[in-house]
DNA sequence: CAACCTATTTATAATAT
DNA sequence: TATATTATAAATAGGTT
């Protein structure tokens, strides 16, 4: 950017990256105490360079941790209003993943009874069983004899199907799907736990985003007058 | 910066300060993704405007919440090593916390002893006691005594005590202090309550940074290449 | 290395469209 | 009010000390 139009492009040598690096920082240091000044920005700068072993901050460590702190203690609250899109979409996936919960446990309970049913069939007893126990298993054995009375309608007519006129007892049998252990929410379960993590880490893996060679830096400004709806992308031409 | 040299100061008429501050983002966005490209640094930037209705990130949102992300999960580790006056200065807070806590414990332990032992004395019983509380009681029993025993002594002496020399019991009674109720903690832990809030939120109450009116900005780099045992202050001249 | 040069490129304040 | 222009201030690449 003088003596030679420099190439937008990494600095291979080690010393001249370093020196471009320093100039640079200082300048954008000081570009954001004057935007700061000039618009009445609250703001500050943390740089931890690779070059220097001591962060650079602006205006100061209380001023920084103060902006800083603005940020942390927002987040729930303020920053998801600011990230609205984010917030819709994680708001997606949470109404999905409690649909998906309510089904799996509807699916659950009802293979749990359809076990119970099984073992009651087998001789043992159902004094364990309580009220709620007891009418999920009713409207499982209900469901089960529906199927039954079906087929039984089904073959009466005359069908073609291949098994047996009395196939009403085997074809259950048969259907019987394996009984779960537990509640069997694990899965759905541990589903939620990521997507918390995925939320309180903003968890975006490095080779996704082809980051992860330990140098960050961020720029922000906090500005709590607007709702922001969408994160545009094009900056500068 | 042209066709006039500007005098850094906030912009009074508000137009030109959002067309200002509309030029400097974007150049600032611009510096940030050079030195980004141009030093290797893992950057991004964010910048909540109060002329946008919605934030301008750099790279990218992914981008940005990769590096935001990085700076939320390290806190407690990687950041208080680079904090490490923040650090050592709420050790020695945590620690003069416990001390003054375990003293006003006992304080208070002693003093609802006290107020037992005075409801004994009253003829209540004992019988709620369990060993713990009897062996605490014992002990403020026996403090008690010990301070009769001294005052009698003084008194044989042949004192220039104003009281009487059959004071002791009086002496004591006056001696009563005001007993807590509960554990009397309740100072203590909003003390503690207050501690951990500052810690947590890095709270600098914003009269003291004269900060406040909602518009802030975080330019953040960082490397974990390094360990700081000093934050700076003095950038550019 | 750091600090200082300066030829240039960039950024941008004021202005025009 | 946003964008384009342009004169000028500021930033800085490549040297030099």
């Amino acid at each position: 950017m003088t003596r030679k139009k420099v190439k937008l492009a990494y600095i291979t040598n080690d010393s001249s990256r370093k020196a471009t690096f320093k100039k640079r920082k200082k300048g954008l240091m000081k570009k954001v105490s004057e935007l700061s000044t000039l618009c009445g920005i609250d703001a500050c700068a943390i740089i931890y360079s690779p070059y220097d072993n001591s962060p650079e901050v602006w205006p100061n460590i209380m001023g920084a941790q103060h902006v800083l702190s603005e940020f942390k203690r927002m987040p729930e609250m303020e920053q998801s209003k600011k990230m609205v899109n984010q917030e819709s979409f994680m708001k997606q996936r949470i109404a999905k993943a409690s649909e998906q919960l309510k089904k799996q446990s509807k699916e659950n309970r009802e293979k749990e009874m359809t076990e119970v049913m099984y073992q009651a069939l087998a001789g043992k007893g159902l004094q364990n069983l309580n009220l709620g126990d007891l009418n999920d298993l009713s409207w499982v054995i209900d469901q089960n004899m529906k199927g039954i009375y079906k087929r039984i309608e089904a073959i009466k007519k005359g069908a073609s199907t291949s098994s047996s006129s009395a196939a009403a007892a085997p074809q259950v049998a048969a259907e019987r799907k394996p009984a779960v252990t537990g509640l069997g929410l694990e899965g759905m379960q541990r589903t939620q736990a990521e997507w918390f993590n995925d939320w309180m880490n903003n968890n975006t893996s490095e080779q996704q985003l082809g980051f992860g060679h330990g140098n960050e830096m961020i720029i922000t400004n906090f500005n709590n007058n607007h709702n922001a709806n969408v994160w545009p992308n094009d900056f500068f031409p």
